[in-house]
DNA sequence: TATGAATGAGACTTCATTCAT
DNA sequence: AATGAATGAAGTCTCATTCAT
């Protein structure tokens, strides 16, 4: 009951972190793996190394505990740092960005956090829009900025660069998420991805670079 | 032993589908709402004015019944037939199936079944699969004939119409499906919509309209 | 609601008897195979070939059906005449008797009948109690009079025949039927009964042959 | 990490037993009134003074319970040290085995587990295998010992002594067992029991006593 | 009489959560 | 703070029984 000294208390809270992060891993995987309704607080302590009751001492509920995950994700994510380079040309960047946003899309094995999340949505708005607004909004923003800074240097031509990055994204998808998501295919080939990206990158460019003269 | 007369086995037929239906539609809406682990027999029971034990009578187990739910889902969005008129011009083609695809995909409590089937895709890969080359691919497939058709009459050059198909189809989404689906916006209005997919249009056609000599 | 004339009802009491029959004869294997609570009607009702409800008409509940099916084992069993003969000699007889009855006790495939009633007879004593009277007293009972009869001949010296027919049918069952009905061995094969009953007639004679002057 | 002291494993361990114990006390109580059929989980958990949840923290489900009672049996079964002491002569030896034997096969409530295992022995065979096993067969092997011992004395004559000491256990269970078991008379009175283990071991002697010559 | 669709009580089992230690 | 034993509500599913035809 009594706060020994700022050092137990500075201890004290490391120590909680620490367990706050085990669990959050720990955790994580099993929501992700199993979904929201999927997981039980059983997996998810044994997966974090820890009591069933000390997730409790952690997080209120288990709705709170995946509210944490989902947060934590956007985190994550937003640590996921594309090139946006403004210096790079506009077709170097489009390439690369998205082959590295469908790789991480489809990368194999993925109990991914947008299947997860998307699932709960509608019974958990507030997790649902953070998540939106947290990730993929993020992303839009960043690769809507870059395209503004190119609109700037009469590169590319574009009204609506939110729009036009958003359209962007999903082309890149084409014929490679949904049939992964939903399990109908494997998790698709380098080469195929970079075809698919080729083919996307090309469409954004006949749409978007200026007309000359 | 023999069947009296027409009347009476198509009746008794009926009936049987008629109260089929009745828990179709009472447990599509539960599912729907709640997901597969959210929703429980008890309530889809309630939903379909029936008792619990009359759906077991009907489908085996929970998941036949939800795999029923998401075969009829196919049937139903296969009727929507979208005009794949081949003596339409592209774009007029392109603009009206963007518009109504994209209402059907945003309609308050539309996203739901792709929802609902993408969160269970990983524990119940039949169903996912199936979902997709019943509902999606099926789509996909239609418009990717129509565009074949007319890379034939020299209207547009592509090279993989089923790739054309699927960006088309995706960036018609572009800032309208993921948001609604995150429960991050409301479904957008027609307005709104036109203007996305005028945008689609715009873009497709740029990228794969011939090149004149 | 009008009895048309005498035929008629006989024809349906025919019928009515017929149908019983066919209720009694599938339900007895399903009984005997699953036990009291394994068995359910439903599997009653398609060994029968009948309907659920059919069964509701020849019997008040399930229990009632079940204690037909023991008073027809009953009925079934006494009809297993074992041969009595007084004319016959006490070994022969003995020998005779006990093959037939440990081979009829350890047929194989046998969900038994005795199996099935002492598993219920807590819970239903009345059919135990005339299961037992009725088949197993009954068959004690004929082969107490058969010695009895050879008492007077002096053949055998017994005080107690009721208690000695007793010895003997356990006498009989000595390494074999325990072992069969808790499956823990096969059924003994021909051999091996012939072995036992051998032992057990000359075990009986050397008790209850008269001690010569 | 290390036990404080054995005390309080020891305590640990106890109080771990002590539920378990109370589970199987009143699980057993239950199983052998009503069979494994006929015992609810909640009617277990009433009478073992536990919740139904907690049934399950302890045994996997019904048939793991139910097996662990079965074991128990045999434990607590053996434990009934029948004496077999070499030294003691065979008539004395029979006549108060035969008379312990008895009564505890027929002690009111004390026939239920063999009428129990033998009821689910078809459905679980490996159950009724190991209750043979360790409980029946136990016994007979040690009177076989026990004979086989008094062959090599001379006092007795016998060819297979696992034959005559099954012969003899069942021969003491003449009219007083089945008509117990099948409620088809009261536990016997210990004169009763007298008489006919009286009869049963003149029968045995007269079988296997060696001819003088 | 015979049916079989329908029911609802009750079975087993899981699991989020609490609490004494 | 950490545990894990214990709980009881709720879930899925079965089945004896009823009833309109």
């Amino acid at each position: 009951m009594v706060a020994a000294n700022p050092t137990t208390l500075c201890l004290a809270g490391d120590e909680n972190n620490a367990k706050r992060r085990q669990i959050l891993d720990g955790a994580s995987k099993v929501f992700m793996d199993l979904g929201f309704d999927g997981a039980s607080m059983g997996e998810i302590a044994r997966a974090a190394g820890v009591s069933k009751g000390t997730l409790y001492v952690y997080f209120a509920d288990k709705s709170r505990l995946f509210e944490a995950i989902v947060e934590e994700e956007g985190i994550e994510q937003s640590k996921v740092a594309f090139n946006f380079d403004p210096g790079r040309d506009v077709p170097t960047t489009l390439r690369e960005f998205g082959q590295a946003y469908i790789q991480l899309l489809c990368r194999p094995g993925g109990g991914s956090a947008i299947r997860t999340v998307m699932a709960i949505a509608e019974r958990m708005p507030d997790v649902g829009r953070r998540y939106y607004e947290h990730v993929l909004e993020k992303t839009i923003g960043r690769l809507a900025a870059y395209l503004e800074a190119h609109v700037q240097t009469g590169e590319v031509a574009i009204d609506d660069c939110t729009l036009a990055a958003s359209q962007f994204m999903l082309t890149c998808q084409a014929s490679l998420f949904l049939p992964f998501i939903f399990q109908a295919a494997p998790a698709p080939s380098e080469e195929r991805i970079t075809q698919v990206i080729e083919s996307a990158t090309r469409m954004f460019l006949a749409a978007y670079r200026p007309k000359t003269g």
